[in-house]
DNA sequence: TACTTACTCTACAGGGACAATATAGTTTAG
DNA sequence: CTAAACTATATTGTCCCTGTAGAGTAAGTA
């Protein structure tokens, strides 16, 4: 399970995303038309900020709007700002790697075998993906690319 | 990430798995083989238990085995019986679906889109393999099945 | 300049899940 | 009858998730 936050922050991502570029929007019109509670958004675009995803502006006619072309942007990347690592284990995590305390050999371990397939899997999927991706069709258009 | 006691429940059954059938295991052999904290294992076997999985004799000559063969038992059950869902979401879990309180239609939900994605392919992996798998090998059986 | 609006930042609180631990009880082999 | 092993329930402490509060800062506007 993603955090309410991820997928807040996703959510708002694509919204920005639709707008058009140049003008920033309010925080108050994406809390509003995505049902988020205004100020945990603000805490968010905050976070995502500070990681270089979106720019802002303040007073009157500030707002927010992205800092990067949505196709640059991928799920994964705002999902390991937001959640933390992606990986279902912490040994199998590339971002954050830590061994398992209870586990006596990494190499000949069962569990992490299975499970660095459902990372690699899972990867696949979000670190093709991008914003502009879900904004604009029903399959990620790499994916798209490589089937064509 | 899973759960430690997800982690602890697997490993538990690939060391069941790889006894002689028919004679149990003590709880104790398998907790103090596998760096497991012996009463927090006996909850989760009781819970496997519960579920089918295991089989356990009481008494002095007692413990543990598997009650069905390790290649029925998938990745994915054992998941769901200790972790609860696999879906990324909640309005994409087969098992206990909940629709997404705060988004508007699902059908045009853009985050909901990849996320099924992700599901699709996290499920692949984790219902295609098998305890059996995991002691076996190193790729899934029936995986290579289908390569081959 | 004063005012209004909007973003910035820190702090914190309530609830729930996770990871055990504790304790008491029951069953069976020998 | 007793030790070893499983059964069951309760409790505990910690951490994180989700969200709220409030003071502060910046920028356009009259």
């Amino acid at each position: 399970m993603i955090s309410q936050k991820a997928k807040y922050a996703l959510r708002a991502l694509v919204a920005l995303a639709k707008q058009p570029p140049g003008q920033p929007t309010f925080i108050g019109d994406i809390a509003e038309s995505q049902n988020i509670p205004k100020k945990f958004l603000e805490q968010i675009l905050l976070d995502l900020k500070h990681h270089g995803l979106v720019a802002s502006r303040r007073g009157k006619a500030g707002g927010y709007g992205l800092l990067r072309p949505a196709d640059t942007i991928s799920f994964g990347e705002v999902l390991r700002i937001v959640d933390g690592p992606i990986a279902p284990l912490p040994c199998l995590s590339k971002i954050a790697y830590r061994k398992c305390e209870d586990c006596q050999e990494e190499a000949s371990c069962e569990v992490r075998r299975v499970f660095a397939q459902v990372a690699d899997a899972t990867r696949a999927v979000l670190d093709r993906t991008t914003i502009a991706d879900a904004v604009g069709a029903n399959l990620p258009i790499r994916l798209r690319e490589m089937v064509a």
